[in-house]
DNA sequence: TCAATATACGAGCGTTTACTCACATTGTCA
DNA sequence: TGACAATGTGAGTAAACGCTCGTATATTGA
């Protein structure tokens, strides 16, 4: 249920429809070629073998693809965690929901490849970037679900900042994931789920000492 | 002795030097306020107190004012590496270097703030491309380094990913250092430690499993 | 079938921007 | 001091690009 909150017109006819999805995904392809500045909105149309004029027909200018385009990704990768974390019937282990997120967050950007890895962190307009951050919290927000089913008696503070870690450990790895081989692709993977276990148990344990010594005083 | 291989013409006098200097300053300061696209050449010059005219007679294009910002920061990251591992006197434990280490990254991250955040990423020019890679390079070798140290007798290809997941881990985390208050900063700085420590441990550990297998087949 | 609405088209307008060039000023050295 | 080189200047040029608008075609509903 992607939102177009930021189309000019509603489209009303199944073509219309179908355009914009074309539009869309000639878009996330040139963005992944050339970047977002050097992506020209008539290259997009020609991409998506439409016209300039039908593009500005729905789109009321180049910013409202890239936000458009995000808001796709940002709802998939909703989807995503909820796969991985809600329907499994009761308690999971940190190694288990780890290897699952993981597993699943690579494949993920293995998927919308190079769109990600032009878009996570180049200067795109203010409006994009608006929905990006949506994409940052989305994955923090779960980080704090997760680490409060692994460490219980958390401060907010601290789950907070944990998490916010946490969250900025695989999005520096992810890029790693993206380029090479299928061999070395699934060592990241197994690296990535060691160091963020590693984390996790290196919190658990600070957690433990710190109301240890609360106890002390 | 930042390289000024892609200059037009090497300056012959002293005020040709300073007015090098004073637009690649302002480029640094304009790039970071808007990034590398909407920054104009002739706000740069104007920033630098010069004419448009005089930053071309030294810079063939733009591109080669990033080339060379980004080669002069390469060099003072250089020399960031060498002052905390090389002229300390024989063994340093983990600990340490690591915390050397991370404090002065985030220090050198946090002088050229806003320059770092734009460009660590964002898809600019292929020339600046390339001299960027040295920057991740340089990061990289230097993480095999200090794993030699700490972890002898790691095969080769070991040692590689290990460097590549911690340099990607600093690179991941290093944005947070940039924006927040002091006390943040510091908790953050102390997060890195943290993780970075744990994943040696873990590769300690995994290390010496793997000899002890060996020597039971 | 016909009118009304939705969609499609692409030449071209207006603006922005990297970069040039003809000329002015300053520094160097005999 | 004079002459040559180095540096400084900014109006102007050419190209690129986002986007409009007048017009043509397809779809829908009655």
């Amino acid at each position: 249920m992607t939102r177009y909150s930021t189309l000019r017109r509603a489209p009303q006819q199944k073509r219309g429809q179908q355009r914009i999805d074309r539009i869309l995904d000639a878009a996330a392809q040139i963005f992944a070629e050339v970047g977002y500045e050097a992506a020209t909105t008539n290259a997009i149309a020609a991409r998506a073998q439409t016209s300039i004029g039908s593009l500005y027909q729905f789109f009321p200018n180049k910013d409202a693809i890239v936000s458009a385009l995000v808001s796709r990704y940002v709802d998939q990768l909703r989807m995503l965690y909820d796969s991985v974390l809600v329907d499994q019937s009761e308690e999971l282990s940190p190694e288990t929901a780890i290897g699952r997120l993981v597993d699943g967050l690579i494949d993920f950007h293995l998927t919308h490849a190079g769109f990600m890895a032009i878009f996570a962190s180049s200067p795109v307009s203010e409006q994009a970037k608006a929905i990006a951050q949506e994409l940052d919290y989305e994955n923090h927000a779960r980080g704090e679900q997760l680490l409060g089913m692994f460490v219980p008696h958390l401060p907010d503070k601290k789950r907070h900042l944990y998490a916010l870690i946490s969250s900025h450990i695989v999005k520096g790895l992810m890029p790693l994931s993206d380029i090479q081989d299928e061999h070395f692709r699934s060592a990241v993977a197994t690296e990535m789920k060691v160091v963020l276990l590693a984390y996790i148990e290196s919190i658990r344990q600070r957690s433990k000492e710190d109301t240890t010594n609360d106890q002390q005083e």
